[in-house]
DNA sequence: TATTGGCAGTCAGGCTTGAGGAGTGCCAAC
DNA sequence: GTTGGCACTCCTCAAGCCTGACTGCCAATA
């Protein structure tokens, strides 16, 4: 059984050892810290820590250092978030506040993580899959070529380009186009899919090739973007911490720039009590990132989608600001997105 | 005066060091290299190109290594664009091939050139500035709230949203839309500013206040993308060529997350006689790149706007490869999109 | 005049050694 | 349960030494 003052004893480890990157020896404690009793008994509760596999001692004789375990007791039961500084809440408001359209709080977001945390942030797009269908437009821009715009509730906008096979009837157009926004305007995308696969077979021969141009190219647009995307910044954090990897950040950033890989890390993880989930070195290590940590919290667009914000650094990280950091922008995108 | 051999000399120093890593010294040369003379007769050589300061011994007898002026004499003058294999050929045409609108081709553009020289690949969109109006559409999504989607001759899309002060007369839109297009249809971005402008002022008061509205969102749509964008990928590659850094790639991957710094150095160098464009070393210092090279070359698009494609890599590269690489994209870019 | 072989001098890098220091584990005493 | 003390372990750093690689120069040669 581990003791109070025994955790209480894991969390200066974890605070010291993250401070100074030097393993924290039972000495150094009983000087930084007011514990009341003697570097003996530090040594004992260091002791039972280790029987618990909460810290570990890098080679005989040396001071200990959390492991991956001991993080996760650290945030689960230790951590408290520190809450932001005046400056910091500014900076937040006063940066995303001023952007306009979502690539641009998206892109503004990641920037302004990565500088709260000093490490890698990462913003996944509002999800396309979850969301609806808001309004989808037709413009002819040539006697053959059709513009096909696609607008989801969560704000995404996508667009591109057909050549037809033949002259456009540009009133029959107008015409589709109300007729598709009210087929499948509101529809979540996959009853949306439906509805476009069988859509041509209502139309005239002479009009059904037109319509499956079109309809096509929506499909092509809904099952192109069901795919997530992710935009990242502060990679050069990476190597500022780079001392903190055991082997080298290459593989780390292959991984990052690997979306997959991150999409599927960030969309696994569970949140916890504080609205952040987080996920510690090993337990990420089938994705080629065993030395590091991602914390993670959701966002919710207008549409009501969720998608997910978080910071990406090394295992030994400021647990505390970082979590508190990521939490409050999260909580910030939601206020600005869902307004909307 | 430099003689015909002791270029060839430097030839195969710089060769023989963006392969080995290595100072290269006189007797490595003759064993690897069939000059027919012996390694004194290089020796000498190699004393008249420390002269003229295009190779340096890092100390006191040690191999020599290019220097910057070095390199650059080499790709004036040395260099032979080594063609691409017919797998790298095929590479290009299957993987870009395969792309649909603007931002896939381009997204997939830098992860196929980073791919192909080990290098970060960047390329910049295709200039609003330059480009013309192809389209503007008005879309009323909801009774006060309209889309405006703003189409350039590049294939660049951009859209905002507006919320109007007032219900919104679709009809009134519509006649709108198409009178905006045919007066700033295929106008330049700065004739078209101008028109938008005064352009409410030919408006009844109860029309003018909407009118602004519309104008002032394509304004801003057209002043905030005169900016440039750039896409990058293989960062990673930075970390695996970290030992060519004297110092840290700290800076580097800074200097690569500000795009305004690489739009500069971008658009700033000029081209060569094989439509590619080398920057080297000190050349880049003002940047904060002084120990990287870039390599750039131009593409265009249908409507005759030019952007950039390159690579940016350490001073100590295989510059006959990765020219050959970039020259080969830039080209299969214009292709692609020139068609359009 | 260009080239060559030889030789002395220089320096980086790797290896070994030894001293110093930090920290533990254990034990007997409180 | 807590404490002080002591022996022991192992890292870190600096110094010293050796080896190998390369140059620069010179006198001889074609």
């Amino acid at each position: 059984m581990i003791s109070e003052r025994s955790l209480e004893v894991l969390r200066v480890i974890v605070q010291d050892y993250v401070a100074s990157r030097e393993p924290v020896g039972s000495k150094s404690i009983v000087e930084r810290h007011s514990f009341g009793v003697s570097a003996a008994t530090i040594r004992n509760d260091m002791a039972s820590l280790e029987d618990e596999e909460l810290i570990v001692a890098p080679h005989t004789s040396s001071g200990r250092v959390p492991t991956d375990k001991g993080y996760r007791v650290f945030v689960d039961q230790l951590a408290d978030l520190r809450p932001l500084s005046a400056a910091q809440r500014h900076a937040i408001e006063t940066f995303l506040g001023a952007s306009v359209d979502l690539d641009d709080v998206l892109a503004r977001t990641v920037r302004l993580l990565s500088q709260l945390t000093n490490h890698v942030a990462l913003v996944q797009y509002p999800s396309l899959a979850k969301s609806r269908v808001r309004h989808v437009e037709l413009v002819p821009l040539t006697a053959r070529r059709i513009m096909v715009v696609f607008i989801s509730d969560s704000g995404r906008v996508e667009q591109s380009l057909i050549d037809s096979h033949a002259d456009v009837d540009t009133a029959f157009l107008a015409d589709l186009r109300s007729q598709l926004n009210s087929a499948i305007g509101g529809l979540g995308l996959a009853d949306a899919a439906a509805t476009l696969a069988v859509y041509p077979q209502k139309f005239a021969p002479e009009r059904a090739l037109l319509v499956t141009e079109v309809t096509t190219s929506l499909l092509e647009q809904i099952a192109a973007n069901r795919q997530e995307k992710l935009v990242m910044a502060g990679a050069a954090n990476l190597v500022r911490t780079e001392d903190d990897f055991h082997g080298s950040i290459f593989p780390v950033l292959e991984a990052i720039e690997e979306q997959v890989t991150l999409l599927k890390l960030f969309t696994e993880v569970e949140v916890d009590r504080n609205g952040v989930a987080v996920s510690i070195g090993r337990e990420n290590a089938e994705f080629g990132l065993g030395e590091t940590s991602v914390l993670s919290s959701g966002y919710t667009t207008a549409g009501g989608t969720v998608a997910r914000v978080g910071v990406l650094g090394p295992t030994r990280m400021d647990y505390s600001n970082n979590m508190a950091a990521v939490r409050a922008v999260a909580r910030y995108l939601t206020r600005l997105l869902g307004e909307d």
